[in-house]
DNA sequence: CCAAAAGTGTTCCGGATACACCCATGC
DNA sequence: GCATGGGTGTATCCGGAACACTTTTGG
C-alpha cells in the first residue's frame, strides 16, 4: 500500500496528473493538492544541477540538454535532477551526471550556491544546489541527442535561471584558476606550456602569455616536467617538452592575498 | 480540513507525537510514517541555519542558543529554521535571525554552502543552507534566555553538523577580509586605525599591524577619514583620527591574484 | 621633560610582468 | 640558412612588510 500511495505522490508532484488515487482494503482513496500541502509547511523539493565546463575548440563551453516538454519545451538547461534519500546533494550531482558524462572524465566538481526563489520553476516550489563540473580537455564524451556544448559567451535560449548558474559557474573557475591549481581540471594529464596557455586563455576570457604561466605555475610547485617531448608541428619549430600538474586534487596556493600572518613570506 | 491535515503534518515532521490524527465528515483520520512517504520520495525538508560573527572582548565570537528538546538536547546550536512557501533562502535566513538579532544590525549576509548528509539529523532528512551573517562592533543585541555568544575558538558542546559550518564561516570571513572590504561589516560606522586593527586581528586569528593596514586599506581607497578625532585614553597620547568605510556593501577589491589581464596594474 | 599612543617616511623584498635573447626543429 | 615555435635570462615595476622616526596628547 505504501508503495502506490508512493506512486500517487511522485506522479503529482510531476505534474503529471492533476489527482490520483489508489485502493486500499476495499477503499478508493484518491489525492489532490498534496503540492499544496506541501507548500504551507514550507516543504519544497531539492534539486541539484550542474554547470559542466570544458574549453572545446578554444573557448569555454558547458554542457546543455534541450526540454521536450513543458514547462519552457525547447529551451536548453542544466543536467541534474532531484535528490534522493540516501546521498548528499554532491553525490546526488555526481549520480545524475554519469548519465551525461563518464564520472572519471570529471576532475572537478564544486558547490557554487543555492538557487532558491520561491518562482524559479513553474509548478512546485524546487530548490536548486548548483555545481561547477570539470572537463580535461581531452575527453569528449559521447552524448545523448538532446545534449550538447555551447560556448558559454554564446548560449542558446536557457531555461529557469539556468543562464545565472552557468555565469556564477564561469567565474567561480575563473578566480580559482589564479590563486589555486584548478588548471589540472582543465588540461589533459601530459600537455604543452602553449596548450595550456590555449585552455586558460580560453577559460578567462583574455590572451595568458605563456612564458609568465609557465613561470608562476613552476615557481609554485604545481608543474613539473614529464621528460617528454611533443613533436614540432608541420612547420616546423622546436620541440615541445612536456608537462604534468604535481597534485591532483585542488589545491589553494596563493592564500593570503594580502594582511598575511608576520614572517610568512608569500607561498 | 485542510489545515488541520497540515498541522497533523506539520506536529509529525517535528517528531513531536508518533503519529496524529484529525476529524473529516465524521471518520477520524490517522496519519503516521509521512516522514517515510517524504524520503522514499526524496522529498527533503530544507533549514537555513547562520554561523553569525561578531568580535566581542578581543575575540572572534558566534550566535548560539541552547537546546532545550530532544535530539540533542542541551548542546548549542545555530539560529535559523525551516524554509517557508514564499521567501528564497537568504529572505528566510534574515526572517528567522530577526528573532534574535535585530535586522539593521546585520550587516552583512552571504552564503556559506549546503549541508546535506542524509544522517546530518536524526529523524526526517533536512537539508540545510547555511549562511555567514556580521554584526558590527558597536551592536548589542538584546538576546533570549537560551541564547548567547561564544568564542569560535572555544565552543561549548554543539549540534548536528553545526561546527563544521562555524568554522566555514570563519574561514570565509579571514579570507574576504584580505581580497574584500568585508571588515566595514565588524567595524562601526566610525572608528580609529588602531580599534580597526583589534577586529582585524581577532578576526584572522594573528596580529595585525596598525600601520600597514591602515596604508593596505588607504590605498585601495576603501577608507576615508572623517575629520573627527578620538579622545586620547587616560594615559595620554596621541588623539586618534577617526576613519570610515567609504563603501556600505561588500566589493572585491583584489580580483586578480595572479594572470591579470595585460597591461591591469593591479587594483 | 617623559611616557604613551598615533601616524608617516623609508627601506627592503618577493612575486609578477614584459621583453629580449637563445634553442631546436623542418624545409 | 631561415622561418617557426619553444624556452630562458634579465630588467622593471609594484604592493606589502618591517621598522625607525615624528607628532600630539596627558601627567
Amino acid at each position: 500500500m505504501r508503495d502506490s500511495a508512493s506512486r500517487c505522490l511522485s506522479r503529482l508532484r510531476s505534474r503529471r496528473v492533476p489527482a490520483a488515487s489508489f485502493r486500499f482494503r476495499g477503499f478508493r482513496l484518491r489525492i489532490e493538492n498534496v503540492v499544496d500541502i506541501n507548500t504551507r509547511t514550507g516543504q519544497a523539493g531539492h534539486e541539484v544541477l550542474a554547470a559542466v565546463l570544458q574549453v572545446r575548440q578554444g573557448s569555454l563551453q558547458v554542457l546543455l540538454w534541450q526540454r521536450a516538454l513543458a514547462p519552457h519545451s525547447g529551451r536548453w538547461s542544466l543536467p541534474g535532477g532531484r535528490l534522493c534519500a540516501d546521498e548528499d546533494v554532491e553525490a546526488s550531482i555526481r549520480r545524475q551526471l554519469a548519465e551525461k558524462v563518464d564520472v572519471r572524465q570529471l576532475a572537478h566538481v564544486e558547490q557554487l550556491a543555492v538557487f532558491s526563489a520561491p518562482d524559479r520553476v513553474p509548478g512546485e516550489r524546487v530548490v536548486a544546489t548548483a555545481f561547477l563540473g570539470l572537463v580535461p580537455c581531452d575527453n569528449d564524451p559521447e552524448l545523448p541527442n538532446d545534449t550538447s556544448w555551447y560556448p558559454v559567451e554564446a548560449l542558446p535560449d536557457t531555461a529557469f535561471d539556468h543562464e545565472a548558474i552557468v555565469l556564477r559557474a564561469r567565474n567561480r573557475l575563473r578566480a580559482k584558476l589564479s590563486y589555486t591549481n584548478l588548471g589540472f581540471a582543465l588540461a589533459a594529464p601530459e600537455f604543452t606550456v602553449s596548450a595550456l596557455r590555449e585552455l586558460y586563455s580560453a577559460a578567462l576570457g583574455y590572451r595568458v602569455s605563456a612564458t609568465n604561466l609557465q613561470r608562476v605555475l613552476s615557481r609554485r610547485g604545481l608543474l613539473e616536467p614529464t621528460g617528454h617531448t611533443a613533436p614540432p608541428g608541420p612547420s616546423g619549430g622546436r620541440p615541445a617538452a612536456l608537462f604534468r600538474f604535481t597534485a591532483g586534487g585542488i589545491l589553494v596556493t596563493d592564500p593570503f592575498a594580502v594582511l598575511r600572518p608576520p614572517g610568512s613570506a608569500r607561498a
